[in-house]
DNA sequence: CATGATATCTGACTTTAGTCAGATATCTGG
DNA sequence: CCAGATATCTGACTAAAGTCAGATATCATG
């Protein structure tokens, strides 16, 4: 019925009116956007001036105004660097902790009441995570991380809830070889997690063995994230780290049921090869030459 | 990982920002948000000033002096009405209608933006539709329309689509018993269409018959805005047009891979009956007595 | 320790948005 | 035709946001 670009349109005006209701109910607390805005960005652990001005995109005078203001009224306390006099950090004082909080509290209830009464939220939220991740594509950051700690393992938990959906005799993660954890650090391997605005929305293991090569482990992409070539990235930054610590030959094992992994391998560079582990799961391996 | 209000927030961030790009771009022109949201609204087919005022949320002192402001720039006329000449009509310009091609060529190259170089378009588009009904979910107005115009067939377009895939044997309208349209239009019967936005979301029909009951019929909701009760919404308005139209009986057929509809009827006081016609599709009855 | 770079601050502005009271013109119903 | 309602306009204001030039203090470097 409606183009692509009406849709888009469409969706920008609905979303509009609610982001403006929320601006509406930051105001009811007495105090301009602009110092409510610093406020926050301070509560949510920003303390360089230099950083917040950057991050709300504000002139340095209008900045330093807007700091004198929040002091006037007790609710921040700046101080110079110690290393950089010139620099100027700021935090919040006690009350400023219970106005930041009443921030949240209202940023909370405006979330609360666009999931209210939607008898499916699931679907909402996931068509949120969606656009959010497609709209913050290019701030989507890989960060080398341990993969043991929370937010790679919350990454490994979605991934093999996803094979278990995928593969018609489910998967349990026990039968399969579980790669140790010290395989997939520095020096033997890395473990890469890709971040957009705070939410795990991939990652990817790099395991060495003593066979020779390394081997690519654990790949996933979550479902709000793809089409945004994510896949792509994360094997290319894993095929970086791997030559950075002289693995010359990768490998990595795969199951036909995901045809869009088996289509990326294929599309950059790797070949098919025999079976080379007893793993019950994989169908499909394939090696690669750095 | 994160908790649904924090994934609301997460959205909202990244939405702020691809629309504060827009307002930016906007203002590229030189002319204050205001003047070109005025001027849009007028090249969008609102020709009233009241209408316009209301729509904006525009005070009656800002919107006289926006009005002057584009008129001075030779972008619109304003010329009272001749049924009410306290009432005031705008139109644009052929300046106008210049300047507010070139604000939509502004709105359409951010719309392809957000979606450029996002390999599953229509992902991210069905994730917009649904969140663009869920937030102008009080807006949904539900309209009488002939079900020959261009929204009702594509509604109807639509639900047939789905039924195909829905029915195991798919579905071929031609072998269904197609009602005919002046059965669905008073004073026989009648057809809603819901309306959010300009995008049509939802129909139903009711058809009359000559057996002493009227018939529901292609009750569709979207994809997209499932989960608001719309359908509830949809059946509501249609037995009320029902009662206006001295219609005592109800009757309807659907099919029990569509259980979401069998389980809005039976929970909204109809009765299953035995099979009433000879349509292949559905094979289930029922009935409620207004 | 002089010099240029950097970070912040201050003062003096402008623009935009918005508010509000009253003026003006017109309409509607008795 | 009159009284009250309605739609728009005008003038006089305020608040918020933003701009910009220069002042001040501090740092890094040769």
């Amino acid at each position: 019925m409606l183009d692509p670009a009406s849709r888009v349109r469409r969706f920008n005006r609905a979303v509009t009116s609610a982001v403006g209701a929320l601006d509406t109910s930051f105001l009811g607390r007495g105090r301009p956007l602009g110092a409510a805005r610093v406020l926050n960005a301070i509560g949510h652990g920003r303390s360089e001036v230099a950083e917040i001005r950057d991050y709300l995109g504000l002139d340095s005078g209008l900045m330093s105004r807007l700091l004198r203001s929040l002091e006037d009224e007790g609710l921040i306390e700046t101080a110079a660097r110690e290393d950089d006099a010139r620099r100027r950090m700021a935090k919040l004082t006690r009350a400023g902790r219970r106005e930041f909080t009443a921030y949240e509290a209202l940023s909370n209830a405006q979330a609360e009441g666009l999931l209210a009464q939607h008898s499916q939220r699931d679907a909402l939220l996931a068509a949120m995570d969606l656009i959010a991740s497609a709209l913050t594509r290019e701030r989507v950051a890989l960060e080398e991380m341990d993969p043991r700690c929370d937010q790679a393992r919350y990454c490994l938990g979605e991934y093999y809830a996803e094979l278990g959906r995928r593969f018609s005799q489910g998967f349990d993660v026990s039968l399969s070889r579980d790669p140790d954890a010290k395989d997939m650090r520095r020096p033997r391997g890395t473990f890469l997690v890709a971040i957009s605005d705070t939410l795990p929305i991939g990652c990817v293991g790099l395991k060495g063995t003593d066979h020779g090569y390394a081997e690519i482990k654990r790949l996933w992409v979550a479902p709000a994230a793809r089409g945004l070539r994510l896949g792509r990235r994360l094997m290319d930054a894993t095929e970086s780290a791997a030559r950075e610590l002289g693995i010359a030959l990768l490998r990595l094992d795969t199951n036909s049921a995901l045809p869009e992994a088996g289509q990326l391998y294929r599309s950059t560079g790797w070949r098919e090869i025999p079976r080379f582990n007893d793993d019950p799961y994989p169908d499909l391996f394939f090696e690669k030459r750095l």
